[in-house]
Parts: C-alpha cells; sequence; structure tokens
DNA sequence: GATGAATGAGCTTTCATTCAT
DNA sequence: TATGAATGAAAGCTCATTCAT
C-alpha cells in the first residue's frame, strides 16, 4: 500500500560548483526578469542543466535561491570595482574613471539594476540577512573618501565633499538611466537605452559631477 | 463552526465613484507594497468596503486594477506639478522651487515611488498601454524648457542646458534617494530616510544642480 | 505574459454545511485509515462530491481539516452518552449500561478508536487546540461520580472509589479490545473483532468492573 | 558556500552489527515518534553514525526497516518476560509480579507502545511478516495458563479464568495507561504520566485485576 | 563499505477568477 | 448591485530512493 518511489536515471555530470553557478545564472535572470514573487521555479528549473530537486538541494527554497542569486552580484560587483585601481590615478582621472566605470557598468548589466530595484521593494529584506554583503560595499566609500582627500590636497577638489554624499549622487545618476528606462520611454518618448542617447547621457553626468566638485 | 450571514457592509451608500477611489486607494497600497504578481486580489478585497466582485466589475481583472493605480498616480502627480505654478516664478527660483518639490513629493510619497519601480520591473508594459499617460507627463518637460529660456535670456542660467537632459538628472537624484533606500541602508548602513539626512540630502542636491546650470 | 487564469464551470449544488459535512466524513475515513501523515488531501478530495480547493477554503489546511475531523467526533461521543441518560438509572444498572455502551460505541465506531490513536501518536498536539473539547468530555466524569454517590449511598458500590479511575478502567478495557486487535491477531492468532469472542469480551469486561465496584 | 569533502564519521569501525543495531536504536525513536509515514529516513541517516546508504544496504528500504524495528521491539519484550521466572512463585505473586512488571516495561518504554499503536494504525500489516513473532509471544499465556492452573489447585485463583482473557485485561489496563496519555491530558486536565498519578494507577490496576481474580 | 550528489513522482497549498443566488 | 461559494490550473516544496566515485 505504501507507493515505492523508484526513481529513473539519466546520468548527469557530477560537479556541484559547476551546478550551482549554472543554477545561479539561470535564476538571476528569471528573478531579474519577473521579481521574486513573479519568478518560477519550475522555469528555473526547466533552463538549467539540473532538476528543480536540485534547487532546493542546494539553496533550501525559492528565497534561499533569491539571497544566493543577491550575494553572487555583489562579490562580482566588487571584484570589478577592485580592478579598477583607483589609488593608483590623479583625483579628478580617478573620480572620472570611477564615474564611467558605474555608468557602464548598470548600462552593461541591466539585469543587476533590476535585481536592485526588485530588492528595494521587498525593503532589503533579503540583502540584510546576507552578513557578508556590508563590508563588500564600503570599499567604495573608502576610495571615494581616498579621492576626495587627494584632490583637496592638490587643490582640485572641493574639500567640503562628503564621500557617502558623492557616491550617492553618481550612483543616483548612473542607476536611474537603466532603472526608470521604461517609465521614461512611456511617457516621455524617449529611450534613456538608446546607444546614442546613452552617450549623451554619460557625457552630461560627468559634466554634472564634475561641476560639483571642482573648486 | 458555521459562519451566519451576516452582511459585513456598514454604509450601503451605492456610490461607484467612491466605491472605486476607495478599492484603487487600497489596491495602491498593496501594488506598491508587493508588486504587481506579489500583490494579492483577496487582499484586496479584504480591506476595501466593498465585495471582490466588485473588483473585477469595475476593473476586469487584477492587471486592469493595476493600470487604473498608475493612471491615477500620473493624474495625482501632474495636479501637484500644475499646482507649482513655476512660469510666474524668476528661473533660478522656479528651478529650486522644481527641485524641492520633487525631492519632497517623492520622500512623501514613497509608495508611488515603489509603484514606479514595479512598473519599470515590468517593463513599462502597463504604463504604454495608458494613452492619456504621454500629454499628461511632458508638459513638465514644457516648464523646465521655459525656466531654461528665461534663465539663459536673464544669463543666470547656461544657454546650452538641455530640458529632458536637466529633468532626468533632477529626477534621478530625488528619486534615488527613496527608491534605493533599503539596498543603502543594508550596505552602507546609512538610512537616506530619516529625517535629518534627508535634509542634508535635499541641500546637496539642489547644490548639485545648482553647480551644474549656473554660468 | 501574466497567464489569466479562467475556471471552467460544472454546476454544483451549493449547500456550504453539506460540503463541509461530507468533507468531514470522507476526510474521519482517510485520518483513521492512515493517520495525519499517511492521508492524502487528494483521495480525501477524490471521494468527496467537491473538489480539492473546497477543503482548503473551509478548513485551511490538512491539519485544519484533522482538527475538525478531531472536534466533530468528540462532539457526537458526548451526544451519545448524553443520550444514554444514566442519572435516571440504579447504580449498578447505570454502571452496567455505560461499560456495556462504551463497549459497543468502540466496536461500532473503530475508526474513532483509530483517530484517537492517532491523536495520541501526536502527543495531543491537535486536541489541545480544540477549546470546546474539555468541558464536552468532563461531564462523563460528573455522571460516573454521580453514579459513585449513589451506589455508595445505597449499599450497593463501594464509597471509596474514584471517578477518574473507574473511568479510565472502563475506557481502557473497552478501547484496547479495537485498538490493539491487529497486533493481538497476529501475535496470538486470537480475533478480538471477531463478533463471538468480541461478546465473550464484552462480559468479561462487566465481569471485571462488577468485581471491581461492589462492595 | 561550497562544502569542503569532510567526512564526518568518527570511527570507521567497520562492525556491521554494531552499525546495524545503531540504526535500528535511532530508527525506532523516529518510527515510535512520528509513525511509519511520518518518519523520515533522511532524519534517521542525520541521527546515524553511518550514511544513508548503509540503510538502505542493510534493510532495503524504509518498510524493511520499520519491520527490524518492530522485530527487535519484540524480541526485546520475550527477554524481559522470561527474566521474570514466573513459574517459581507462588500464583498470586507471580500474577502480582506480572501486573507490576507490565505496568512498569510499558511506562518506562513509552516507544514500545507508540509502535505497537502504529502497527495497529496500519493493521498489523508488518508484524504479519515476522513469522518468528507468534512463537516468541505465545509464551507468556503458556505462563499465564500456569499461574491460573496453580493458583485454582491451591484455591487461591478462581478456576474459570481463561488465560487470554486475564492477559488481555492486564494488557488492556497497563497499555493504555502510556497510549492513551495525551488525550486524556487535554480532555481530562489529568496527566497519566505524572509519576503520582502513576504510582496510584499502578495499585488501582493491580486492585482491579485482584478482585476479579480471587475466589 | 561509505558518501555526497542526484532524481522523478507526487504532495500540500495558492491564486485569479466566476457562478448561483 | 452585491456576496459567499466554488473552481481548475499551477505553484512551491518534499520524499524515498539510487548513482558515481
Amino acid at each position: 500500500m505504501v507507493a515505492k518511489r523508484v526513481p529513473k536515471r539519466t546520468s548527469r555530470a557530477k560537479d556541484p560548483e559547476r551546478t550551482k553557478s549554472n543554477i545561479i545564472d539561470v535564476a538571476t535572470a528569471e528573478f531579474a526578469e519577473r521579481g521574486l514573487s513573479g519568478a518560477r521555479v519550475d522555469r528555473i528549473a526547466e533552463r538549467t542543466q539540473t532538476s528543480k530537486r536540485m534547487l532546493y538541494y542546494y539553496f533550501g527554497d525559492k528565497e534561499g535561491l533569491y539571497r544566493a542569486v543577491l550575494l553572487s552580484y555583489y562579490e562580482r560587483l566588487r571584484s570589478s570595482e577592485t580592478a579598477l585601481d583607483l589609488t593608483h590615478q590623479a583625483p579628478l582621472a580617478a573620480l572620472r574613471a570611477l564615474v564611467e566605470f558605474t555608468f557602464d557598468y548598470h548600462m552593461k548589466h541591466a539585469s543587476i539594476v533590476r535585481l536592485v530595484m526588485v530588492e528595494n521593494i521587498h525593503k532589503g529584506r533579503h540583502v540584510a540577512k546576507l552578513p557578508s554583503v556590508t563590508p563588500i560595499n564600503s570599499t567604495i566609500l573608502d576610495s571615494m573618501a581616498d579621492i576626495i582627500r587627494r584632490g583637496a590636497e592638490q587643490g582640485v577638489l572641493r574639500a567640503e565633499l562628503n564621500a557617502f554624499d558623492l557616491y550617492t549622487t553618481i550612483a543616483a545618476l548612473c542607476f536611474f538611466n537603466v532603472s526608470n528606462r521604461y517609465t521614461f520611454r512611456a511617457i516621455f518618448r524617449h529611450d534613456m537605452g538608446d546607444s546614442k542617447e546613452a552617450a549623451k547621457r554619460r557625457i552630461s553626468i560627468w559634466d554634472v559631477v564634475h561641476r560639483y566638485v571642482r573648486t
């Protein structure tokens, strides 16, 4: 009377790391595209090399998978920022590099912008559960502070500048270009995603920042 | 255990407009809080003065209700902006008024910011179906252009300024403060929603804009 | 992209009480047969006049349904016991009536015995959540005490008898005959469910009780 | 996030018997606690010194393990009963010893009582598959018959007593105290597991039996 | 013998929507 | 117009079991 469950085998590769990162990649796309509640576990599983069962095996539940996606994003962002190596450039050049990198990074990785939006819709409930995220990200503020200090010493940047405030300004200008693209297109018939428009906006943003920081 | 059939309605006021706006208010909160797929029709109906049936009666389906919510938002935003009456103020004063209004409006109506985020997650699919939205919103660009023209004439604003670009800058800076509040708090331990922080940021944003536009 | 869910109709009777009690009947059988975790919601739904969805509509979840089943059992047991009307019979006759009723009731309603076993396996976690059960059941102890008091006054029952203790004895003897039937059959090749065996046991149990209570 | 492959085994003692009895101990607890369908193979494996594979290696499947648990219980019960050595005691003393042993054994080994309940829920389907159980257990009936015969000869026990019937009475009274503990607690606010209550009940049960058997 | 990774079937639950009254 | 009852489809998740090493 107790139904025996006999799994049929299909024989697949046994590389946990590969399996996990494959799942995360697919999940990133789905969560970025549809949000947390809009995402479908089945759809993620389908596009994966593995079965749905493995999502649960490795990540516990849908939310656990979502959290893993968030973490993986922040880790990648940090690596990219670190690679910029701002400390060895002249203050203004470093700042410009940071602005342009930030702009380009957001434009290129739209799905990440979307993920951050999704997470804000959820009031940051899930990032808050990733303990490793804070230290990862505050390094960017250190870089910012370093640029300002050196710039002030050399007389090319205003000494009153605040690192967090300046970073917020840059982030806001770059993020918005991607985040609000669709409503802006609908409302103003202006496509911020168009590459020509984007190029102009990139220059414009540097202009805004430059005029704000210079002495 | 047997639920006796006791009508829960307190007011049987058959006022369609009242009923509809009540539904929209409740729905706005729900959609802003949970997004389109996270929102629950049952939850909306529960918090309404009416029954679930009415919700379908007036708005067709969940998406129709969501669209109605979006439209209602844009209409209210327009009214508020119109009330500013920028044309009769000196260019710089008008610009500052607009910046501060935009900042305050977003801060005060966080649920609207969230709604816009939700709509962008859905790639603007639903605003696009609201034909009346475009004309509603492009008036703000006209105001912007008017300020720039007058400012340039009076020599207080740079003539090269572009209306759309400038408005985007302002919108980005103000929107971001609300939209990315939660991830910033988790990542930088900085609460952009705190009123003291907000007051400082408000000044800072005007500073950014001012330095950008002045001659 | 948002899949519209359009229910197809089959047109069915609209009698909530009927629907609910139908579900409870079917569920009683399933839970008694397989226990809480062994029971299948699908199987219950299948044998019902309604759909699976209604189980959740009325009872919340599987456990809620199980609780409703338990409650319904205790309510029916109470009615039956009350119908005995022990107070108007002579003490010994009343006691014998109670013993025989208890024996017969357990024999006839084996599924209820099984339900009580299931609930004890779960350490009474679910009955504990049924607030109305205690008052329902303690009336039997009152009857018991009344019989003992009257019996002692009339000199036909020992005065030292304790109501709870005596009831436990009766319950134990009657319950066991049904509850442990299967292991006894396997171990002793004796079928306590056989009607001849049962008839003998019924007499025997009254004999045990009688010898215990008489002066 | 990457689980490094560190073997958790502390003792690699390849002692099959030891391994098997370890598994059975853990499984006994799980099956007694949750029943057959409520038990989780994963949970059992976790609490074992070995891996899940071994569990299948030695017992075939979940049901095989359950059967092994049942068998192990009946074997232990027989040893204990045999150790009582009732044949060399005076009839009444022997009977009392048996009653008190039975009571104490059930109280002490509640998990065994639960296991028997579980098995009865499953209608004895699994004990029935254990061929060795019948002979094991009928020895207790032989002892019973022996006591009655000797007691009747000596004029201290009623000659009409039936071994099976008497044993059933004793078993019922002792078993119930453990088996129905939780529902009784919920219903009558009486804890049959409390040691004071149990001591009183132990005396009471002997009283019941004694009055039943004496001449 | 021993272990982590993998599997498919099936389980409980939820959701937007519509019918009967 | 209004409302509780009802619905099918599908969503998230769990389970006993087996493979590769």
